[in-house]
DNA sequence: ATATGTGCAAAGCATTTGCGGAGAT
DNA sequence: ATCTCCGCAAATGCTTTGCACATAT
């Protein structure tokens, strides 16, 4: 099997949400594929991380701003949104079991999943 | 001093947020609001929620598919969203006291709030 | 007269979609 | 030939803004 164009394309996709610490907006990892293939286009972007998403191996985030971000799917973590820079950090561990959570809500409720969202300033704008 | 007539579509909208058992999209305000309000128009409420908002009277919250809610801003909860009819529910009492939550970041880090959003299925939809 | 608030329509932005073309089998 | 993927541009959907007018002081 020989390396297609689309390979290429979407590696550097997925090169680019592999090595962030964080998620990262579609025009930001645009930016940074566009290093490695120069005539890359946003829709393409957009095709690209839908597909990850559907694939499961790529999670959508959406920050209090009500901007889109995607990472890696890995392990459940909560997220820290910097005020100042709008960066989003991944933050590991979650505070209790999903079944405790489950406890707060109302009879009928079924909690499929949850997820943390801290807002302050992070260690490089303090 | 007399009622004026901004006081009374403001009224109307506040009304329309503070009867709502969770927050409640920008649409769905006008929709209520308009039974009281004829001539309503929609950027009069996002005028008036971008207003609330800035007074601290009200409080922007966004869901996992990032649509904007506006709820009235009382005491410190978290939400619940349903994925099968996208209502979003107040949830009364916090996990952990702030101070916990802020242990789990890095170094550096100042925590100023936090929000916890579930989703699952509410008990309308179950 | 000045200031504020409003509806309407236009403008802005982020995201999605349609389409013709390029690459691979 | 067929299929998939891509870039571009147009379309979409939510939100904001400009503007002219109405109401209040």
């Amino acid at each position: 099997m020989s390396t297609t164009r689309s390979t290429t394309q979407r590696e550097a996709i997925w090169g680019v949400l592999d090595a962030a610490v964080g998620p990262l907006l579609p025009e930001e990892i645009l930016t940074v594929a566009r290093r490695r293939c120069r005539s890359l286009g946003l829709a393409t972007v957009y095709r690209a991380l839908q597909r990850l998403e559907d694939e499961g191996r790529a999670a959508r985030v959406t920050s209090g701003n009500g901007r889109v971000r995607f990472e890696v799917a890995r392990g459940h973590h909560h997220h820290f949104e910097c005020r100042d820079c709008e960066r989003v950090y991944d933050v590991p561990g979650c505070l209790r079991s999903p079944r405790s959570l489950e406890r707060t809500l109302p009879a009928g409720f079924r909690l499929e999943a949850h997820d943390v969202r801290m807002q302050g300033v992070c260690a490089d704008c303090a």
